[in-house]
DNA sequence: CCTACCGATCGGTAGG
DNA sequence: CCTACCGATCGGTAGG
Protein backbone atom coordinates (compact mmCIF):
# COMPACT_ATOMS: atom_id res chain seq x y z
CA UNK A 1 0.00 0.00 0.00
CA UNK A 2 1.23 3.39 -0.74
CA UNK A 3 0.45 6.83 0.51
CA UNK A 4 -0.34 9.13 -2.01
CA UNK A 5 0.71 12.59 -1.15
CA UNK A 6 -0.64 15.79 -2.90
CA UNK A 7 2.47 16.76 -5.01
CA UNK A 8 1.32 20.10 -6.98
CA UNK A 9 3.95 21.37 -8.70
CA UNK A 10 3.78 24.58 -7.74
CA UNK A 11 2.78 26.78 -9.99
CA UNK A 12 0.08 24.88 -11.45
CA UNK A 13 -3.74 24.52 -9.99
CA UNK A 14 -6.26 21.82 -10.41
CA UNK A 15 -10.00 21.57 -9.72
CA UNK A 16 -11.59 24.85 -8.04
CA UNK A 17 -7.93 25.89 -7.00
CA UNK A 18 -7.40 27.75 -10.30
CA UNK A 19 -10.19 30.29 -9.91
CA UNK A 20 -9.23 31.34 -6.29
CA UNK A 21 -5.60 31.59 -7.68
CA UNK A 22 -6.73 34.04 -10.01
CA UNK A 23 -8.48 36.15 -8.07
CA UNK A 24 -5.53 36.38 -5.76
CA UNK A 25 -3.03 36.70 -9.06
CA UNK A 26 -5.31 39.63 -10.09
CA UNK A 27 -4.90 41.33 -6.30
CA UNK A 28 -1.51 41.15 -6.66
CA UNK A 29 -1.51 42.50 -9.91
CA UNK A 30 -3.36 45.35 -9.09
CA UNK A 31 -1.22 46.25 -6.09
CA UNK A 32 1.89 45.91 -7.43
CA UNK A 33 0.90 47.82 -10.99
CA UNK A 34 -2.00 49.15 -10.83
CA UNK A 35 -5.34 49.35 -13.29
CA UNK A 36 -3.49 49.28 -16.53
CA UNK A 37 -1.92 45.57 -15.06
CA UNK A 38 -4.88 43.95 -14.76
CA UNK A 39 -5.66 41.42 -17.22
CA UNK A 40 -6.75 37.94 -18.45
CA UNK A 41 -3.14 36.80 -19.18
CA UNK A 42 -0.93 38.34 -16.78
CA UNK A 43 -3.21 37.07 -14.13
CA UNK A 44 -3.05 33.35 -15.96
CA UNK A 45 0.78 33.85 -16.26
CA UNK A 46 1.04 34.92 -12.53
CA UNK A 47 -0.97 31.34 -11.45
CA UNK A 48 1.13 29.41 -13.62
CA UNK A 49 -1.40 28.57 -16.16
CA UNK A 50 -1.64 29.03 -19.58
CA UNK A 51 -3.60 32.69 -21.10
CA UNK A 52 -6.67 30.33 -22.19
CA UNK A 53 -7.03 28.40 -18.92
CA UNK A 54 -8.70 31.50 -16.97
CA UNK A 55 -11.99 30.56 -19.45
CA UNK A 56 -12.99 27.46 -17.84
CA UNK A 57 -13.77 29.98 -14.85
CA UNK A 58 -14.00 33.24 -16.07
CA UNK A 59 -16.49 33.57 -19.44
CA UNK A 60 -14.33 36.66 -19.69
CA UNK A 61 -12.49 39.64 -18.36
CA UNK A 62 -14.86 41.86 -16.89
CA UNK A 63 -16.56 38.81 -14.82
CA UNK A 64 -12.43 38.33 -13.58
CA UNK A 65 -12.73 42.16 -12.61
CA UNK A 66 -16.30 41.47 -10.61
CA UNK A 67 -14.61 38.44 -8.36
CA UNK A 68 -11.36 40.69 -7.84
CA UNK A 69 -14.02 43.81 -6.59
CA UNK A 70 -15.83 41.13 -4.45
CA UNK A 71 -12.70 40.16 -3.00
CA UNK A 72 -11.67 43.69 -2.14
CA UNK A 73 -14.89 44.69 -1.06
CA UNK A 74 -14.61 41.34 1.58
CA UNK A 75 -11.03 43.00 2.53
CA UNK A 76 -12.26 46.16 2.92
CA UNK A 77 -15.26 45.11 5.44
CA UNK A 78 -12.59 43.35 7.37
CA UNK A 79 -10.50 46.38 7.66
CA UNK A 80 -13.31 48.16 9.30
CA UNK A 81 -14.43 45.25 11.56
CA UNK A 82 -10.80 44.79 12.84
CA UNK A 83 -10.65 48.43 13.72
CA UNK A 84 -14.30 48.39 15.49
CA UNK A 85 -13.33 45.22 17.25
CA UNK A 86 -10.31 47.31 19.00
CA UNK A 87 -12.83 49.99 19.64
CA UNK A 88 -13.67 50.21 23.34
CA UNK A 89 -15.72 52.61 23.63
CA UNK A 90 -19.51 51.21 22.97
CA UNK A 91 -20.79 55.47 21.99
CA UNK A 92 -22.09 55.62 18.60
CA UNK A 93 -20.08 58.53 17.63
CA UNK A 94 -16.33 56.74 18.80
CA UNK A 95 -17.80 53.21 16.62
CA UNK A 96 -18.06 55.57 13.69
CA UNK A 97 -14.58 57.21 14.29
CA UNK A 98 -13.17 53.49 14.14
CA UNK A 99 -14.84 52.67 10.96
CA UNK A 100 -13.91 55.31 9.31
CA UNK A 101 -10.11 54.71 10.43
CA UNK A 102 -10.56 51.29 9.28
CA UNK A 103 -11.97 52.28 5.70
CA UNK A 104 -9.63 55.12 5.26
CA UNK A 105 -6.67 52.81 6.58
CA UNK A 106 -7.35 50.29 3.87
CA UNK A 107 -8.06 52.68 1.08
CA UNK A 108 -4.68 54.48 1.16
CA UNK A 109 -2.93 51.20 1.27
CA UNK A 110 -4.69 49.56 -1.18
CA UNK A 111 -5.64 52.22 -3.50
CA UNK A 112 -6.43 50.21 -6.63
CA UNK A 113 -8.54 47.84 -5.25
CA UNK A 114 -11.12 50.73 -4.86
CA UNK A 115 -10.29 51.83 -8.15
CA UNK A 116 -11.62 49.04 -9.46
CA UNK A 117 -14.86 49.12 -7.11
CA UNK A 118 -15.73 52.17 -7.76
CA UNK A 119 -14.56 52.20 -11.52
CA UNK A 120 -17.71 50.96 -12.84
CA UNK A 121 -18.08 47.25 -12.60
CA UNK A 122 -21.01 48.15 -9.94
CA UNK A 123 -22.79 50.02 -12.73
CA UNK A 124 -25.86 48.58 -14.39
CA UNK A 125 -28.34 45.84 -13.26
CA UNK A 126 -25.69 43.74 -14.78
CA UNK A 127 -24.14 43.62 -11.34
CA UNK A 128 -22.97 40.36 -9.89
CA UNK A 129 -25.29 38.84 -7.17
CA UNK A 130 -22.11 38.16 -5.42
CA UNK A 131 -20.75 41.47 -6.05
CA UNK A 132 -24.21 43.16 -5.41
CA UNK A 133 -23.82 41.22 -1.74
CA UNK A 134 -20.36 41.93 -0.59
CA UNK A 135 -21.13 45.94 -1.25
CA UNK A 136 -24.10 45.48 0.97
CA UNK A 137 -22.50 43.51 3.90
CA UNK A 138 -19.31 46.50 3.89
CA UNK A 139 -22.54 48.47 3.92
CA UNK A 140 -24.43 46.81 6.51
CA UNK A 141 -21.33 47.44 8.73
CA UNK A 142 -22.10 51.09 8.41
CA UNK A 143 -25.55 51.22 8.90
CA UNK A 144 -25.55 49.24 12.10
CA UNK A 145 -23.25 51.20 13.82
CA UNK A 146 -25.06 54.38 12.58
CA UNK A 147 -28.76 53.24 13.32
CA UNK A 148 -27.95 51.72 16.61
CA UNK A 149 -26.50 55.38 17.14
CA UNK A 150 -29.18 56.93 16.69
CA UNK A 151 -31.51 54.51 18.64
CA UNK A 152 -29.41 55.40 21.15
CA UNK A 153 -29.69 58.95 21.18
CA UNK A 154 -26.00 59.29 20.26
CA UNK A 155 -26.01 60.14 16.57
CA UNK A 156 -28.91 62.21 14.72
CA UNK A 157 -29.47 63.15 11.31
CA UNK A 158 -33.07 61.69 11.24
CA UNK A 159 -32.63 58.95 8.55
CA UNK A 160 -30.40 56.37 8.93
CA UNK A 161 -29.99 55.72 5.07
CA UNK A 162 -28.87 59.50 4.89
CA UNK A 163 -26.49 59.85 7.98
CA UNK A 164 -24.99 56.87 6.86
CA UNK A 165 -24.48 57.86 3.16
CA UNK A 166 -22.91 61.06 4.30
CA UNK A 167 -20.55 59.03 6.45
CA UNK A 168 -19.40 56.97 3.78
CA UNK A 169 -19.17 60.21 1.40
CA UNK A 170 -16.72 61.51 3.31
CA UNK A 171 -14.26 58.94 4.57
CA UNK A 172 -14.21 57.71 0.59
CA UNK A 173 -13.82 61.14 -0.22
CA UNK A 174 -10.89 61.57 2.05
CA UNK A 175 -9.39 58.01 1.03
CA UNK A 176 -9.40 59.57 -2.56
CA UNK A 177 -8.17 62.46 -1.56
CA UNK A 178 -5.26 60.97 -0.15
CA UNK A 179 -4.67 58.20 -2.10
CA UNK A 180 -4.33 59.92 -5.15
CA UNK A 181 -1.97 62.88 -4.60
CA UNK A 182 -4.35 65.41 -4.52
CA UNK A 183 -3.66 66.49 -0.83
CA UNK A 184 -0.17 65.65 0.77
CA UNK A 185 -0.80 62.62 2.34
CA UNK A 186 0.20 62.58 5.82
CA UNK A 187 3.89 61.47 7.26
CA UNK A 188 3.26 58.70 9.29
CA UNK A 189 0.12 56.11 9.92
CA UNK A 190 -0.70 58.37 13.14
CA UNK A 191 -0.95 61.32 11.77
CA UNK A 192 -3.32 59.93 9.13
CA UNK A 193 -5.24 58.87 11.73
CA UNK A 194 -5.75 62.03 13.28
CA UNK A 195 -6.42 63.63 10.15
CA UNK A 196 -9.60 61.22 9.88
CA UNK A 197 -10.89 61.68 13.32
CA UNK A 198 -10.39 65.66 12.73
CA UNK A 199 -12.69 65.50 9.63
CA UNK A 200 -15.18 62.77 11.32
CA UNK A 201 -15.37 64.77 14.71
CA UNK A 202 -16.04 68.19 11.92
CA UNK A 203 -18.89 66.11 10.90
CA UNK A 204 -20.04 64.80 14.54
CA UNK A 205 -19.83 68.71 15.52
CA UNK A 206 -20.60 70.28 12.36
CA UNK A 207 -19.97 73.70 10.76
CA UNK A 208 -22.46 75.46 10.27
CA UNK A 209 -22.95 78.08 12.63
CA UNK A 210 -20.28 80.67 14.91
CA UNK A 211 -17.73 78.90 16.63
CA UNK A 212 -19.31 78.31 20.51
CA UNK A 213 -17.67 81.05 22.73
CA UNK A 214 -16.45 79.71 25.57
CA UNK B 1 -4.48 90.98 -55.72
CA UNK B 2 -6.29 88.18 -54.19
CA UNK B 3 -7.45 87.22 -50.67
CA UNK B 4 -6.29 84.61 -49.55
CA UNK B 5 -8.59 82.82 -47.36
CA UNK B 6 -7.83 80.51 -44.91
CA UNK B 7 -8.51 76.77 -45.77
CA UNK B 8 -7.98 74.12 -43.76
CA UNK B 9 -8.97 70.63 -44.35
CA UNK B 10 -11.57 69.83 -41.67
CA UNK B 11 -9.62 66.92 -40.08
CA UNK B 12 -6.27 68.84 -40.22
CA UNK B 13 -4.19 71.03 -37.99
CA UNK B 14 -1.16 73.20 -38.26
CA UNK B 15 0.66 74.91 -36.04
CA UNK B 16 -0.21 75.44 -32.17
CA UNK B 17 -3.78 73.75 -33.01
CA UNK B 18 -3.23 70.33 -32.41
CA UNK B 19 -2.19 70.13 -28.85
CA UNK B 20 -5.23 72.06 -28.41
CA UNK B 21 -6.90 69.13 -30.64
CA UNK B 22 -5.53 66.88 -29.11
CA UNK B 23 -6.54 67.26 -25.77
CA UNK B 24 -10.55 67.84 -27.00
CA UNK B 25 -9.91 64.37 -28.36
CA UNK B 26 -8.58 63.21 -25.16
CA UNK B 27 -11.64 64.57 -23.26
CA UNK B 28 -14.15 63.04 -25.40
CA UNK B 29 -12.33 59.38 -26.36
CA UNK B 30 -12.81 60.13 -21.94
CA UNK B 31 -16.08 61.04 -22.32
CA UNK B 32 -17.61 58.31 -25.17
CA UNK B 33 -15.34 55.21 -24.35
CA UNK B 34 -13.89 55.63 -20.74
CA UNK B 35 -10.03 55.48 -19.27
CA UNK B 36 -9.69 51.99 -21.43
CA UNK B 37 -10.31 54.11 -24.57
CA UNK B 38 -8.01 57.29 -24.20
CA UNK B 39 -4.91 56.51 -26.50
CA UNK B 40 -2.06 58.95 -27.90
CA UNK B 41 -3.51 56.87 -31.34
CA UNK B 42 -7.40 56.91 -30.72
CA UNK B 43 -6.95 61.00 -29.57
CA UNK B 44 -3.89 61.39 -33.03
CA UNK B 45 -6.74 59.59 -35.41
CA UNK B 46 -9.92 61.82 -33.74
CA UNK B 47 -8.11 64.85 -34.35
CA UNK B 48 -7.47 63.95 -37.96
CA UNK B 49 -3.24 63.35 -37.74
CA UNK B 50 -0.64 60.46 -38.19
CA UNK B 51 -0.15 58.20 -34.69
CA UNK B 52 3.13 59.72 -34.91
CA UNK B 53 2.12 63.52 -34.82
CA UNK B 54 1.33 63.75 -31.01
CA UNK B 55 4.69 63.22 -30.14
CA UNK B 56 5.74 66.92 -31.47
CA UNK B 57 3.42 67.98 -28.89
CA UNK B 58 3.70 65.50 -26.13
CA UNK B 59 6.81 63.68 -25.33
CA UNK B 60 4.94 60.70 -24.09
CA UNK B 61 1.09 59.46 -23.12
CA UNK B 62 1.50 60.50 -19.76
CA UNK B 63 1.95 64.22 -20.69
CA UNK B 64 -1.47 64.34 -22.57
CA UNK B 65 -3.05 62.76 -19.56
CA UNK B 66 -2.02 65.34 -17.65
CA UNK B 67 -2.91 67.82 -20.34
CA UNK B 68 -6.12 66.45 -20.43
CA UNK B 69 -6.71 66.13 -16.27
CA UNK B 70 -5.81 69.55 -16.17
CA UNK B 71 -8.36 70.60 -18.48
CA UNK B 72 -10.79 68.46 -16.62
CA UNK B 73 -9.76 70.42 -13.31
CA UNK B 74 -10.47 74.13 -14.92
CA UNK B 75 -14.03 72.34 -16.34
CA UNK B 76 -14.55 71.00 -12.75
CA UNK B 77 -13.86 75.11 -11.71
CA UNK B 78 -15.69 76.47 -14.19
CA UNK B 79 -19.15 73.95 -13.07
CA UNK B 80 -18.33 75.36 -9.60
CA UNK B 81 -18.15 79.02 -10.44
CA UNK B 82 -21.11 78.91 -12.45
CA UNK B 83 -23.20 77.27 -9.58
CA UNK B 84 -21.74 79.61 -7.06
CA UNK B 85 -23.29 83.14 -9.45
CA UNK B 86 -26.43 81.20 -9.17
CA UNK B 87 -26.57 81.41 -5.74
CA UNK B 88 -28.60 84.65 -4.74
CA UNK B 89 -27.70 84.25 -0.79
CA UNK B 90 -24.11 85.82 0.48
CA UNK B 91 -24.41 82.90 3.73
CA UNK B 92 -21.19 81.38 3.86
CA UNK B 93 -23.75 78.05 4.23
CA UNK B 94 -25.66 78.51 0.87
CA UNK B 95 -22.66 79.39 -0.89
CA UNK B 96 -20.64 76.24 0.13
CA UNK B 97 -24.15 73.89 -0.72
CA UNK B 98 -24.04 75.93 -4.18
CA UNK B 99 -20.15 74.84 -4.17
CA UNK B 100 -21.34 71.39 -3.54
CA UNK B 101 -24.02 70.77 -6.15
CA UNK B 102 -21.78 72.07 -8.80
CA UNK B 103 -18.89 69.84 -7.64
CA UNK B 104 -21.47 66.49 -7.88
CA UNK B 105 -23.19 67.78 -11.02
CA UNK B 106 -20.07 68.00 -13.04
CA UNK B 107 -18.66 64.89 -11.71
CA UNK B 108 -21.91 62.68 -11.95
CA UNK B 109 -21.88 63.79 -16.17
CA UNK B 110 -18.54 63.42 -16.63
CA UNK B 111 -17.06 60.55 -14.22
CA UNK B 112 -13.73 59.67 -16.36
CA UNK B 113 -12.72 62.97 -15.86
CA UNK B 114 -12.66 62.62 -12.53
CA UNK B 115 -10.98 59.36 -12.63
CA UNK B 116 -8.26 60.65 -14.31
CA UNK B 117 -7.75 63.96 -12.28
CA UNK B 118 -7.73 61.22 -8.94
CA UNK B 119 -6.38 58.19 -10.66
CA UNK B 120 -2.30 58.75 -9.87
CA UNK B 121 -1.57 61.84 -12.36
CA UNK B 122 -0.99 64.64 -9.76
CA UNK B 123 1.06 61.60 -7.40
CA UNK B 124 4.73 62.13 -6.81
CA UNK B 125 6.70 65.52 -7.41
CA UNK B 126 6.64 65.05 -11.08
CA UNK B 127 3.11 66.79 -11.47
CA UNK B 128 3.04 69.54 -13.97
CA UNK B 129 3.57 73.05 -12.69
CA UNK B 130 0.08 73.79 -15.38
CA UNK B 131 -1.68 70.86 -13.37
CA UNK B 132 -0.41 71.78 -10.16
CA UNK B 133 -1.85 75.40 -10.67
CA UNK B 134 -5.42 73.95 -12.42
CA UNK B 135 -5.64 71.54 -9.06
CA UNK B 136 -4.72 74.49 -6.80
CA UNK B 137 -7.43 76.94 -8.55
CA UNK B 138 -10.13 74.61 -8.01
CA UNK B 139 -9.11 74.01 -4.21
CA UNK B 140 -9.24 78.21 -4.01
CA UNK B 141 -12.91 78.35 -5.02
CA UNK B 142 -13.28 76.30 -1.98
CA UNK B 143 -11.32 77.38 0.42
CA UNK B 144 -12.12 81.30 -0.46
CA UNK B 145 -16.09 80.45 0.65
CA UNK B 146 -15.25 78.28 3.81
CA UNK B 147 -11.97 81.16 4.49
CA UNK B 148 -15.02 84.11 4.74
CA UNK B 149 -17.28 81.97 5.81
CA UNK B 150 -15.30 81.25 9.21
CA UNK B 151 -14.37 84.96 9.49
CA UNK B 152 -17.95 86.18 9.09
CA UNK B 153 -18.98 83.33 11.81
CA UNK B 154 -21.12 81.74 9.22
CA UNK B 155 -19.03 78.68 9.33
CA UNK B 156 -17.18 77.02 12.19
CA UNK B 157 -14.70 74.70 12.79
CA UNK B 158 -11.28 76.11 13.37
CA UNK B 159 -8.87 75.68 10.55
CA UNK B 160 -9.95 76.69 7.16
CA UNK B 161 -7.90 73.84 5.73
CA UNK B 162 -9.80 71.18 8.07
CA UNK B 163 -12.90 72.36 7.17
CA UNK B 164 -12.30 72.66 2.99
CA UNK B 165 -10.74 69.47 2.95
CA UNK B 166 -14.08 67.81 4.89
CA UNK B 167 -16.35 69.46 2.45
CA UNK B 168 -14.43 68.27 -0.48
CA UNK B 169 -14.10 64.70 0.90
CA UNK B 170 -17.68 65.05 1.22
CA UNK B 171 -18.77 66.22 -2.25
CA UNK B 172 -15.96 64.08 -3.91
CA UNK B 173 -17.25 61.07 -2.26
CA UNK B 174 -20.55 61.61 -2.94
CA UNK B 175 -19.62 61.88 -6.58
CA UNK B 176 -18.19 58.42 -6.32
CA UNK B 177 -20.59 57.10 -5.10
CA UNK B 178 -23.31 58.33 -7.20
CA UNK B 179 -21.30 57.80 -10.57
CA UNK B 180 -20.11 54.39 -10.16
CA UNK B 181 -23.27 53.02 -9.50
CA UNK B 182 -22.57 51.94 -5.41
CA UNK B 183 -25.66 54.26 -4.74
CA UNK B 184 -28.38 54.21 -6.59
CA UNK B 185 -28.30 57.77 -8.66
CA UNK B 186 -30.99 59.92 -8.16
CA UNK B 187 -33.78 59.68 -10.84
CA UNK B 188 -33.37 63.25 -11.91
CA UNK B 189 -31.10 66.52 -11.79
CA UNK B 190 -33.68 67.99 -9.26
CA UNK B 191 -33.77 64.99 -6.67
CA UNK B 192 -29.50 64.68 -7.24
CA UNK B 193 -29.42 67.85 -5.71
CA UNK B 194 -31.50 67.71 -3.36
CA UNK B 195 -29.76 64.63 -2.52
CA UNK B 196 -26.56 66.64 -2.27
CA UNK B 197 -27.76 69.57 -0.35
CA UNK B 198 -29.18 67.15 2.08
CA UNK B 199 -25.21 65.71 2.78
CA UNK B 200 -24.07 68.94 3.25
CA UNK B 201 -26.47 70.23 5.72
CA UNK B 202 -25.86 67.31 7.60
CA UNK B 203 -22.31 68.55 7.89
CA UNK B 204 -23.69 71.81 8.73
CA UNK B 205 -25.71 70.74 11.59
CA UNK B 206 -23.29 68.05 12.64
CA UNK B 207 -25.00 64.08 13.57
CA UNK B 208 -23.56 64.04 17.16
CA UNK B 209 -25.77 64.19 19.90
CA UNK B 210 -29.16 63.68 20.58
CA UNK B 211 -31.73 65.25 18.25
CA UNK B 212 -33.07 68.83 19.44
CA UNK B 213 -36.32 68.19 21.09
CA UNK B 214 -38.61 70.98 20.20
C1' DC C 1 -6.05 22.62 -19.03
C1' DC C 2 -2.70 23.23 -23.38
C1' DT C 3 -0.86 24.79 -27.99
C1' DA C 4 -1.56 27.51 -31.72
C1' DC C 5 -3.71 30.91 -33.88
C1' DC C 6 -6.73 35.30 -34.93
C1' DG C 7 -7.25 40.31 -35.46
C1' DA C 8 -6.59 44.46 -33.09
C1' DT C 9 -4.31 47.96 -30.46
C1' DC C 10 -0.81 49.98 -28.11
C1' DG C 11 3.54 53.24 -27.10
C1' DG C 12 7.36 54.56 -29.27
C1' DT C 13 11.20 55.35 -32.87
C1' DA C 14 13.66 55.95 -37.54
C1' DG C 15 14.04 58.61 -41.18
C1' DG C 16 12.56 61.78 -44.05
C1' DC D 1 3.60 66.31 -39.87
C1' DC D 2 3.86 61.53 -42.60
C1' DT D 3 4.94 56.58 -43.74
C1' DA D 4 6.79 52.54 -42.23
C1' DC D 5 8.36 49.84 -38.92
C1' DC D 6 9.47 47.73 -34.06
C1' DG D 7 8.28 44.66 -30.14
C1' DA D 8 4.81 43.78 -26.92
C1' DT D 9 0.31 42.90 -25.16
C1' DC D 10 -4.30 42.20 -25.31
C1' DG D 11 -9.14 39.44 -25.42
C1' DG D 12 -10.87 35.68 -27.37
C1' DT D 13 -11.51 31.19 -30.12
C1' DA D 14 -10.44 26.50 -32.39
C1' DG D 15 -9.41 22.17 -31.57
C1' DG D 16 -7.83 18.82 -29.02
Amino acid sequence: MTIRVARKKPDSYQHGDLREALIQAGLKLLSEQGLAGLSLRAAAQLAGVSHAAPYRHFPDKQRLVAAIAERGFRLLTASMREELEGCRSEDGLERLLALGVGYVRFATRHPDYLRVIFGGVLRGGSALPELQAAGDEAYGVLRDVVALGLDRGELRGGDSDLVSLTCWSLVHGLSTLLSSGAVPPPTSAAAQRELVLSALRLLGRGIAGAAPTP
